[in-house]
DNA sequence: TAACCTACCAAACACTTGTTAGGGAAGGAG
DNA sequence: CTCCTTCCCTAACAAGTGTTTGGTAGGTTA
């Protein structure tokens, strides 16, 4: 099955770009990993750019999907940003190498090919879930009015997205367990309450 | 004088490694942004790894310094940690470079050269001051119980140091503005109190 | 003036990089 | 058996990499 093993190859890819950064990887390496020689791997794939372009479309469009699903929901502001957040770490447990390499490479990617515009597209769609959803909260006073909406979505985007960097799958916390810890901090603080 | 001369040079090394990445970036575009020949740099430094090698120490020494004072003062649990997260944005404002460079090779560069293990020591330390101030807090009851003290200490340390990615120094907030928003978020959350 | 130091350039070096071309082994389909 | 597809290997390529060597213009010191 052609399918499948382009699958298994894209997989080991995800793994040494996430472990070593895209630029650092060479293709050799990559092929180290599978058991191949490098030209073997353009058989399969055009470029090593491909190969990151089909890593990351596959993430996005997985959690646009996702995304997509939780505001189509019909939830108040507090239970949408803990779906949200839930969500996103339950990505994170199922492309951890994906989420690893759009956090560091995204950027660099995004300004150098226009093939990577999709990159910017995904960025502002999730700002605006996001950004829509704190606005929606504050307004409706489920959030306090005294925060700064956008300093906040990067405090909460970037911690999410981060924790991709040290999760390991399988080890100690659950996506579920990790969300709930995350929103309890986010939600209520970590000063004790009088 | 000499001094001065590998300091601006330095300066923009630091500069062109944050935007496009320490392995991306080769010694051509360093010494284009200087506006000399690639090979005079070598005049210099021994190495392109010598560079990052000064801009990583120079920025955790003084970084270090920083964290020592605040936990030398003797100030109790939370206003240590307000100290630690307006001394951590007042880093990021003076060593934007270095500490973008820092959160995103600092893992690759540790693992690959013993010369850089200076940089899992500087993560270890900075992890014992947090970690002993969050448990302070929760013994003395100025912090929740119930919270699981690792990952609250992961959580706060990637939203102070991602915030290196998007701060651009003298642009609507300042460090300490910064600081006053992100430690009312961990502080007391975005919920609306009752 | 002569000797010296600083900061750079010009040109090349050995090596690594992503990529390509041609070929061949294995197995299923006719 | 023959044909065809799948999957990989061998061997090389041109371009780009970090680095070295020898030289030189200009200022400072003796």
């Amino acid at each position: 099955m052609r399918e499948e093993r382009r699958g298994e190859l894209l997989a080991t890819a995800a793994e040494v770009f996430a472990a070593r950064g895209y630029n650092a990887t060479t293709v050799r390496q990559i092929a180290d990993a599978a058991g191949i020689l490098a030209g073997s791997l353009y058989y399969h794939f055009d470029s090593k750019e491909s190969m990151v372009d089909e890593i990351l479309s596959a993430f996005l469009d997985e959690l646009g999907a996702g995304y997509d699903a939780v505001l189509a929901a019909g939830l108040g502001p507090r239970e949408t940003v803990e779906a949200l957040v839930t969500e996103s770490f339950r990505e994170i447990d199922r492309h951890r190498a994906a989420v690893a390499i759009y956090q560091k490479e995204a950027r660099h990617l995004a300004a150098r090919h226009p093939r990577f515009g999709y990159l910017t597209d995904a960025r502002r769609r999730f700002a605006r879930a996001w950004l829509g959803t704190l606005e929606r909260g504050v307004a409706g006073g489920a959030f306090r009015a005294d925060l700064d909406i956008r300093l906040t979505y990067r405090f909460v985007r970037d911690t999410v997205w981060v924790a991709a960097s040290w999760y390991r799958p399988g080890a100690q916390h659950s996506p579920e367990e990790i969300a709930r810890q995350y929103l309890s901090v986010v939600l209520d603080g970590i000063a004790l309450r009088d």
